[in-house]
RNA sequence: GGAGAGAUGGCAGAGUGGUAAUGCAGCGGAUUGCUAAUCCGUGUACCCGAUAGGGUACCGGGGGUUCGAGUCCCCCUCUCUCCGCCA
């Protein structure tokens, strides 16, 4: 959600960066709005200004006995220019909400314009791309003849786009999991939180998600929406409160399952657990004071890729275009890492700075030390990492000749010391 | 699923038609060798105003009655307690 004030002060600013998001300028016809809004907001105040006086008259002349018939008539004539005013104030209002309530996010000055991934620009590339002296393969044929990735069985409970995942690579999925939880809450700085994960409809608005997005969800009978990411429940955290100044940042971390119906990908990433209705993620979540925002994002891009480092898998780091970043975010960096069985590079992590945006959705404040009044808190989303996509990497990564999957020593720890996912490989 | 109770500021907690007590915390200020204590100020959002200042709304949400609603009426949401079922 925009600030009006800012809109007023800076028309051009606003529109400008509305271009750059592809859009019509709209200064002019939300300023109109606003100030129609005003001036009725205004004429209903001096109405129920002059009403409560008189009212008051009412009770005092009542008290001592005397004729009030004429206050009272006087009263009664406002009612309707109040009744007039307020509708209108309402009506003016609302339509306001809704136009402003659909804008997505103005991006930051320094990233660069664009239409969509083509014109993300690569920042750095870290780590060798993984050689083979064989033919590597992609992780559907690596994890299916292990015979412990299984899309039949989940087409048979569930349909397209799920997986079963069985021994070794089931226990991979809550090793990646844990290790990355270890990492961001013992050398991050990250509180580890366990979420619902069925939400109600104004967490999702808070993030951005409602209602622009609703075909991208999931949706119970009795109105709970599955999460499409913990960044919803981390960050509604802060929905409606007002955090003190010396609580910030508050970093927050969560391994959750995430729920996308993946509609607009219809024919995209189909074989594989790339692309999935359910997967897990450990998610990382920011609030901070507005003058942090800038450099946590490259903090928490950071505590992403160290992942990636630590489990030896080679990446880049992309910061996207105005085309390609989502609704809420002002600047978002994607970590790519390198898949050699589909010879490219492939989002594992996004990492958004909000600003503003999100925070004042949900009305999440902090009172600054020594001043009058709220600010609104800057909010922060990262993945850290996605698990399911985390796997395929390892998967890909790691192949060796003979079908079998080496455990990278990071993570051994976490597979009861496991060094190799074979075919028979022990469960441990 | 059945029965009942409730929702008031950061927290606690009064308020059954006359315009939101009080306490605690936090923050600002005063006082003070230091600390503690004490005293004064301080809810949120918005509107008008160059400023000083003035005003409106907000007691879970939405409607209604009334000159006037935290208080009365209607609808909805949520929370809690007991019983039943249940991981």
């Amino acid at each position: 959600m925009h600030d009006l004030r800012m809109i007023r002060e800076a028309p051009d600013r606003f529109d400008q960066g509305l271009q750059r998001r592809g859009l019509a300028p709209l200064s002019a016809h939300i300023l109109d709005l606003d100030s129609r809004r005003r001036a009725a907001q205004t004429a209903l105040q001096e109405m129920l200004t002059r009403r409560n006086a008189v009212s008051k008259q009412v009770g005092a002349a009542k008290r001592s006995g005397e004729d009030a018939d004429a206050l009272i008539a006087e009263v009664q004539n406002l009612k309707d220019g109040i009744a007039d005013n307020e509708a209108s104030e309402k009506a003016l209002d609302a339509e306001l909400v809704e136009l402003l309530e659909g804008l997505p996010n103005l991006p930051a000055d320094d990233i660069p314009d664009g239409d969509g991934e083509d014109d993300n620009r690569e920042v750095r590339v870290e780590g060798e791309k993984t050689a083979f002296d064989f033919e590597p393969k992609e992780h559907f044929d690596i994890g299916e003849a292990l015979g412990q990735m299984d899309f039949g069985a989940a087409a048979r409970l569930s349909g397209a786009r799920f997986v079963v995942l069985r021994g070794a690579l089931a226990r991979l999925e809550r090793a990646l999991a844990a290790f990355m939880l270890d990492l961001h809450t013992q050398e991050h700085g990250f509180n580890e939180i366990v979420t619902p994960v069925l939400v109600r409809e104004e967490a999702l608005y808070g993030t951005g998600q409602l209602p622009k997005f609703a075909e991208d969800l999931y949706r119970t009978a009795d109105d709970y929406w599955l999460i499409p990411t913990a960044e919803v429940t981390l960050t509604n955290m802060a929905a409606d409160g007002i955090l003190d100044e010396g609580d910030l940042p508050s970093r927050m971390t969560a391994w959750t399952q995430c729920f996308r119906s993946e509609a607009g990908a219809a024919g995209k990433d189909t074989r594989g657990m790339l692309r999935q209705h359910q997967f897990s993620k450990v998610e990382m979540v920011c609030v901070t004071h507005p003058d942090n925002s800038d450099a946590e994002l490259e903090r928490m891009t950071g505590c992403a890729e160290e992942v990636l480092k630590r489990l030896g898998l080679p990446y880049r780091v992309v910061v996207l275009c105005t085309g390609d970043m989502g609704f809420g975010a002002r600047k978002t960096y994607d970590i790519e890492v390198w898949l050699p069985g589909q010879g490219t590079y492939r989002e594992i992590s996004s990492c958004s700075n909000c600003g503003d945006f999100q925070a004042r959705r949900m009305k999440a404040r902090y009172r600054p030390r020594g001043e009058k009044g709220t600010r609104f808190v800057h909010t922060l989303n990262g993945s850290g990492l996605a698990v399911g996509r985390t796997m395929i990497a390892v998967l890909e990564n790691y192949q060796n000749a003979d079908g079998s999957v080496t455990v990278p020593e990071a993570l051994r720890p976490y597979m009861g010391g496991l060094e190799r996912i074979a075919l028979d490989a022990p469960v441990a």
